[in-house]
DNA sequence: CGTCGCATTGATATCGCTCAAATCCGGTGG
DNA sequence: CCACCGGATTTGAGCGATATCAATGCGACG
């Protein structure tokens, strides 16, 4: 029964009305998947709530999340070059999402250029994100993967609220579980964060914590 | 002395009469850099020879690379999206680039949305691509790194010609490049891959080597 | 011939993974 | 209300892989 608490984030405002019209409302329990690999692409995906990830099943039983769509985001959008997906993706916790018509999309970016640009630059935007993350993953040391994305995903006051269980985390930071529980442990006595149930708050926001 | 022997790659063909009227050639010798971070985006590059990279300088004083920009692809065009680069650019070897100024590009965007809907698709395909390379830093072991790399980058054949120190492929799989030596050595004394100077020879391409 | 960058190899320390076990917590059903 | 259950969290011990430090070889080039 997916009845996510947090308000729906309306689509993007200059999405034409045209195509708005044409958008599907879903809904998604935690863990149910929106497509698999090798599912055509039928439809372009904005997340109104919760929140999505793409994963990819790797040859030793576990998966690597490609990329993480959160609310108020479009989700796989580069999935409109190509006809059909290459991971399979699901929700992370219970969500929402809008479904546009693929087709009817590339028709609207191909007539109007200043939408296309304009989502073109969130693409851009998008892949600024994930550089972000793949920086992340070049950090070698657990502790300074987890204050990267502590600091990077935090809100201002420093808070992070995190939905799923840390397993889900630990496999966004590709570590082991007990690997990240050990470095949140480390990081809370030394008086670096606090933690209570899914919130976690960085005493020190915008502070230079890594290495 | 920047001298590329390979043959220069043309832009794309979708891009207007107009805009290629105003792309300016630039050459770099290895290790000069295109721009800095913090330096303003007043043009979108296009890489018709040799090979660049965005830099972040770590606090260890290491280097992470954000992404590389192949002979025929556009380079840091998510720039298009902002004011300033977040980090810096420098050739890997050898090269030379197409400068687009940046309002000139955004302004034939948004003109002209058949080519805006071309050029976001080629960013989507670009996506992809950045997917697969944080796919490989998710992998733990550095063998499969290096698999992974291999099978991903090699040609039908096999072959992958690394033009640069393989100490920049070590930073490229985040990996130190004692590691990378031991680990091709390995490979090649199981008769994985053949190695001779700048080559690297996949004996069985396509096949399932990742575990 | 000397130097410099790159490649290679060895020894050691450290970190994260792995396996294992115990505890906590929320939810469910009696 | 309480007992129970399963998932999530915690903690421990040991091992293996990679980082780190160090030394040497090697080839291009001035």
């Amino acid at each position: 029964m997916p009845a996510p608490q947090p308000p729906l984030c309306p689509p993007p405002d200059y999405l034409p009305p045209a195509l708005l019209d044409q958008a599907r409302p879903l809904a998604l329990a935690r863990g149910e998947h929106l497509f698999r690999q090798d599912d055509p692409v039928r439809h372009l995906y904005f997340v109104q709530a919760g929140e999505l990830k793409a994963i990819r099943p790797q040859l030793d039983g576990s998966q690597a999340v490609m990329l993480r769509g959160r609310a108020g985001e479009f989700f796989a959008e580069s999935a409109l070059a190509t006809t059909r997906y290459v991971c399979h993706a699901e929700a992370v916790c219970p969500s929402r999402v809008l479904a546009f018509p693929a087709d009817a999309f590339r028709a609207a970016l191909a007539e109007d250029g200043e939408l296309a640009l304009t989502f073109a630059l969130a693409m851009a935007a998008h892949a600024r994100r994930q550089c972000s993350r793949q920086e992340r993953l070049r950090l070698k040391r657990a502790r300074e993967r987890v204050l990267h994305l502590l600091t990077c995903e935090a809100d201002n006051s420093g808070r992070l609220v995190w939905r799923a269980p840390l397993a889900e985390m630990a496999e966004e930071l590709a570590l082991e579980p007990e690997t990240l529980y050990r470095t949140l442990g480390e990081l809370e006595q030394e008086g670096i964060i606090e933690r209570e149930r899914r919130v976690i708050r960085l005493r020190q926001p915008g502070c230079a914590l890594l290495s």
